[in-house]
DNA sequence: CGGATCCTTGACACATCTCAAGACCTGTGG
DNA sequence: CCACAGGTCTTGAGATGTGTCAAGGATCCG
């Protein structure tokens, strides 16, 4: 299977997640023409105001989405991991409010928005799909807010270990498993609006209560309970099942 | 016109400020049906993890949305003047991943989920309208994201005050002009992130700088440049034109 | 082997929080 | 009309979590 394909089942696992599909519906996402790029490391590659036609999904790598400050500090407003159309907002929102940068190389694949909307035209079905998409995003984005305005840094930096470890992990057991970490400390200060120096104090003050543990390119939960109780992590904002 | 009516065609002008709608589809939006409420200050009126089956829609008043920690502190992620449908995301995610407060007493319009199914059956323009629309709020989110983890307490909160002074104001020019002002320092405060203590610090600050003045239940601006430099604001995240 | 990037740690500064008390305002009941 | 209660605003003094600045160590890659 060529890689643009692999990225779009991905992502058609991700809707499959939260709406249903006929197998027509799911056969035209597959079908999805675009165009693969792969993304050096640290790289801009949807800038802030730019008229965007195409929506950037991510087949492999993670891609984050960030504003900025007038001295150019970067505040990530989401991060999107393989599988997710990092973009798909820019549909019905064309004009970035926001860009996107790579963390760690990154490969995605450029669907035209006209491809997308014929989809939305052909079905109700999946434009509502793609809608719900879109608000999931914007829940987690919602609790973030709420994390990063209300918790110390410690539990901050948690949360975003527990939603990196619920979102990569497909719902194994989390306790000593190692997922694949790209984030260097500089992103996740980005992220949870710290400064590197303390996101490193945050790490280890983790390491030595024996929650969690970054080690080079790796990320090992030694104590789900505790990490999640840090965190006052609840997974359901993710909305990783199907509702009834 | 009755209240319910008015509390449509105030959405109805949201909505067309950012997506081209036909006659009939106007009209559908005029005779959704549904049940008005007056919620005193201060209630909650959709919970947290409640399955929500009406959105609300705000005829007058201030409703805001929020998320809170394990013991009680809340922070707002959306704040809905008269006009906005402050729930339309639960349509695709019905159940309530965040709550919503009045703040002053507060009307809505309660329409149910199955009158805007309906609307999103008949026409895709409305359907990608209602998607639109909830990715405006995402937007905002967005920059409230970017604003509250990024910049100072005097930053902050002159943010939310040239954000409200547009949102409120008809696109008159600010200086001088005086906005009703149902919020709180409380309030202020847990939009964000800072104590109402120091809320009340940091508006005397803007106030003794010339910026921008709160007095009882009415919002000055002073200087708008003064506090738009304050507050990095720059209007465009907020959609108030159509897109070309 | 050299350079870039990332990580680690320490000492100190400061923005914001916490705690506390009092003033003001508004609606209510006697 | 007054007294009171509850909510809001205001201000002060001191505590603290996180930022800033600075330097050195680790790791990776060309």
């Amino acid at each position: 299977m060529n890689d643009a394909r692999y990225g779009l089942s991905l992502w058609l696992d991700r809707l499959t997640l939260r709406s249903t599909l006929t197998e027509d519906e799911r056969e035209a996402i597959l079908a999805l023409p675009g165009e693969l790029e792969l993304i050096r490391p640290n790289r801009d590659f949807v800038r802030l105001g730019e008229q965007v036609s195409r929506a950037c999904l991510v087949v492999s790598g993670l891609a984050g989405r960030f504003g900025q400050t007038r001295n150019g500090e970067r505040q990530m407003t989401a991060l999107h991991i393989a599988g997710d159309m990092a973009d798909l907002h820019s549909v019905v929102l064309p004009k970035a409010a926001t860009a996107l940068q790579s963390v760690g190389e990154t490969l995605i694949y450029r669907v035209p928005h006209a491809e997308i909307h014929k989809l939305v035209g052909q079905s109700r079905t999946l434009a509502e799909a793609f809608w719900r998409d879109c608000m999931v995003d914007a829940a987690v984005l919602s609790q973030w807010a709420l994390v990063n305005a209300r918790l110390s840094a410690k539990g901050r930096v948690a949360h975003l270990l527990c939603e990196m470890a619920c979102r990569f992990g497909k719902g194994q057991s989390h306790d000593g498993h190692e997922i694949d970490w790209p984030l260097t400390q500089t992103t996740l200060g980005d992220t949870t609006g710290l400064t590197p120096v303390h996101v490193n104090r945050t790490l280890r003050a983790l390491r030595e209560g024996g929650a969690a543990h970054i080690t080079g390119k790796t990320m090992r939960v030694i104590d789900w309970p505790r990490l999640r109780d840090i965190a006052e992590f609840d997974a359901r904002y993710l909305v990783l099942e199907k509702a009834d």
